[in-house]
DNA sequence: AGATACTCATGTGCTCTTGA
DNA sequence: TCAAGAGCACATGAGTATCT
């Protein structure tokens, strides 16, 4: 087979990601639902990628392989499918398309992130966040909160984020009400943190000041970050 | 409770069009 | 000429509703 350019982009791209299904690829480079599997398909049948059906009700999903990152010559090795984080990565990916459609930024994984700061692991100097969005103006720190975090471990967090003066905002993004009460109740101010509820995308307001509803609707929220793009 | 029909998501096959 | 992309139709498998 012939690899074009965008073939060597949605290599590098799904390794930075780690996993991706097929409707991400789709949604990601703009392609129809059958060109995004049949590309995808053809990349496996090569050995690029390699496909995983890891859940049935669940659609399948694709990773780079050896062969893929040599290819692609991309700098970050090859990871296998984790399913302790399977669900927080496909989500991450989901949320990563969905705020650089809306936002025009542009999104940098986490893996990016520790290659570019040379770590290896977990716990090692600071904190990474699940992405970086970088708009024209600012440097913005996601984190999607799926599990509640130990009070000691999210103060630490939300700590090393207030005195980091590289990083503008935080978005967190929490699956549960649950999260959302413990996030607020760990960040206790406004300004730098914005606490989204995911998958709905209503912003929570935290801190003293309290809108009537208590909610506004992203397309508002992220309006907003656009026309403040624009300035 | 078991059988059946229906729905939905995922994935493939075929054909035509487009562009290099 | 050939690879890529798009559109339509169809197959498959799981979940769910309905009927007996």
């Amino acid at each position: 087979m012939l690899i074009t350019d965008r073939d060597l982009v949605i290599i590098r791209w799904i390794n930075s990601h780690r996993l991706v299904t097929a409707e991400h690829v789709k949604k990601k480079f703009l392609m129809s639902r059958q060109s995004a599997y049949r590309r995808l398909k053809i990349l496996v049948e090569a050995g690029y990628l390699a496909y995983e059906r890891i859940f049935i009700s669940k659609p399948g999903v694709y990773r780079v392989t050896q062969k893929g990152v040599a290819v692609s010559e991309d700098d970050l090795p090859p990871k296998g499918v984790c399913l302790g984080t399977y669900h927080h990565d496909i989500e991450i990916v989901t949320l990563a398309i969905n705020l650089e459609e809306r936002t025009g930024g542009k999104w940098v994984p986490e893996r990016r992130i520790r290659q570019e700061l040379g770590l290896k692991g977990v716990g090692q100097a600071g904190h990474v966040p699940d992405g970086f969005l970088l708009l024209p103006d600012k440097r913005v720190a996601v984190e999607m909160e799926q599990t509640k975090k130990g009070d000691a471990r999210m103060a630490k967090i939300i700590s090393y984020y207030k005195n980091e003066p590289t990083i503008a905002e935080v978005w967190y993004f929490c699956c549960t009400d649950t999260i959302v009460k413990r996030v607020s109740k760990a960040v206790s101010e406004t300004g730098k943190f914005k606490i989204i509820k995911w998958p709905e995308m209503t912003e929570i307001q935290v801190g003293p000041v309290q809108k009537p509803e208590g909610q506004i609707s992203m397309d508002q929220f992220f309006w907003g970050v656009k026309n403040a793009n624009r300035l």
